[in-house]
This record gives structure tokens, sequence and C-alpha cells, in this order.
DNA sequence: CATTCTAACTTGACGCTTCAACCCACACTC
DNA sequence: GAGTGTGGGTTGAAGCGTCAAGTTAGAATG
């Protein structure tokens, strides 16, 4: 038999009422900016800025996903849609071929560079001048341990690897 | 012409990562927990639970889509799926025709019954649990004030509205 | 009381994401 | 080196959300 479970409390109901308007609003609103100025959506922009990113603009298709927090599936269909667009190229890795790397074209790269400082502006706006330094650096912590609730199997970058016991 | 942007440092960069990651992660995680033990998308489940809080279990639509943050439209197609599984009946508001009413029937009320206390449980813990007091009680505060400028004319429930000048 | 306006809601089509099935390259085993 | 396994990647179909267009009820205007 199941416990009673724990209800949250009036506090607690809103704060868990104000993230989850954030979660779903945020991410639209910065949908919603991608797609009027550039006319590409949010996802597409972090897989070419997580190209433009890399040492040669070449990365491996399931280390894009990771980046662009989205499934290998969905990046397939998105990486073609942007290999029609003239963006990205996909070439089997020569020295693995199961991999497969993308890489991005002069115009790809032509592209982030025009879309990204509105974006970086709109994340300004967003989420970083309406907080204190404080709270920013309450937010990192914030995020860092519901992900890993999230996903246990997680490493935050930039976190030294716990050394095995 | 454009001034240089300001473009992130190292430490608000990967705040941005983190909440990024969250942003995508968490919602997938609370909508696969519903889709697995109930069968429902956690949009579905938040419009029921819309429903089930209401004194007479009866809401406007466009109530309802805004306390599940989601557009009427697609409000209106997730409810006529409902009605379907026989969960809400639909009628028109006999005060005011041109709103629609909503209203939770006894098998609804008792799906979001049986599907609540799985989801309380997932939200504590992904979001409160690994959370100290203090940071949940800053959570609220970031939410807040990302959502005002997200949308500046959003009230957040259970705050007085400021009293006009 | 006719006209116009506004706002709530619905609908269908289109585009994107997911899901399951599949293909393929390499590793591992015997 | 044949057989099996594993994991990266792709594909097509099915489902969901968005968008634009349409419908309707009531308010506002004359």
């Amino acid at each position: 038999m199941a416990h009673e479970p724990r209800w949250l409390d009036a506090q607690e109901r809103q704060t868990w009422l104000s993230l989850g308007a954030m979660l779903i609003n945020l991410q639209s609103a910065l949908d919603a900016q991608m797609q009027r100025d550039q006319g590409i959506s949010h996802f597409e922009y972090q897989v070419l800025a997580g190209l433009s990113e890399a040492a040669d603009h070449t990365r491996r298709m399931s280390e894009l996903a990771g980046l662009a927090n989205g499934s290998l599936s969905r990046l397939s269909h998105v990486v073609k849609r942007l290999e029609r667009l003239g963006w990205v190229r996909r070439l089997p890795d020569p020295d693995d071929g199961r991999y497969t790397l993308a890489v991005l074209t002069e115009e790809g790269f032509a592209k982030v560079a025009e879309a990204a400082p509105a974006h970086v502006e709109e994340v300004r706006r967003l989420v970083f001048d309406p907080l204190t330094r404080a709270q920013q650096t309450t937010l990192r912590s914030i995020t860092e341990r519901i992900n890993r609730a999230v996903d246990p199997d997680r490493d935050e970058p930039d976190r030294p690897p716990r050394p095995p016991q």
C-alpha cells in the first residue's frame, strides 16, 4: 500500500507553478525571437552554434545532439534540413565509419554570426538582467542540482570528474 | 549601427547552458513519468488537475489555457481528446454564450486522483528534494523575475495587484 | 435595430518531434 | 573469419502543436 503523498504546501505550490510557467514561456520566447529575426528555430540555432564553437567547425552527430539537448533522431531530421539550406555538410568519420561528422559551411557560419548578437541580447534581457549577481550564482547551483536529479549520469561541464574510489 | 554585443562570460555561459538543459530535460522527465504511469501527457494532466481544483470542477477554456500555460488552440485540441475519453465535457456558458465551460466528469476526477500522488512525488524528487530551503525560496523569486521579463503583463498569483497611480 | 468591432473558441493543414524499426561499422568471441 | 553484439545514425509514420482562417456571441456605435 502506498503512503499518503507529501503534497506541496502553499509556498512550494507557488514555486512550482512559477517554475512550470518559466519552463514553457522562456523557451517559447527564445524560439519566437529566433524565428522572427532569423527564420530558424532555437534548436536549429543551437546546432549551428554548437558547430561554430568546435575547433574545425566539425562535430560528431551524437556529440551535437548532447550539446543541443535533443535526441539523435531529432538532430538527424534537423541536420537534413540544414544541409538542404547549405549550412551544414555531413560525412562519415574517416577514422571510424560508425560516426557521422557534421561540418559547418561558410554560409552556415555566416548565419550563426548574424544570429548570435540578438540571441545573447535576448538571453541577457530575459535571464540575467532581471536577476541580482547572487541570484545568478544560485541559479547555476539550482539548475545543476535539478539536472543531476533528472539525469544522474550527466556530467556537468567544467566540473572535474569525481575520482574513482 | 549595432553595439558590440555583451557576450556571456565563462560563469554566465555555464549558468545558461545548465538552465537550457534543465528547460528541456525537466519537462521531458515529467512528461515521461506521466506517459509511462498514466498514458497521458503532462499537459493533459495539467488540464485535468486545473479542473479538479476548481470549485465545481468547471472552468472556462481560456482560464484553463492560462493555468496550463498553453494556447487556446492547443487546449481545444486536447480537450477534444479528453472529451472522447469521457473525462471532460464541454458546454457553452449559459451566462455568456461566447465562453465555453469545460467540466470534469466523475471518471476524469478519478483519473486525476489516480495520477496525482506519483506526480507530486516526481516533482519533489526532481525539484524540491535536491534543493536547500534557501535555494527553494530563491528559485521562486528567480522564476518570478524571469517570468515578468518574458511577459510583463503577467500577474503572479498571490501577489497583490499594484495600485493604479 | 443595423453595422461594426472584439474576443472566445474551433477547425484543418502544415511542420516538427517522437517512436520503432532498420542499416551499418566495428568489436568481441569462438 | 563466421557469428554475434553493441552502439551510432537514419528513416517513415504517427501524433502533437502552431498558425491562419473561420464562426459565433455579445458590446459598442450610429
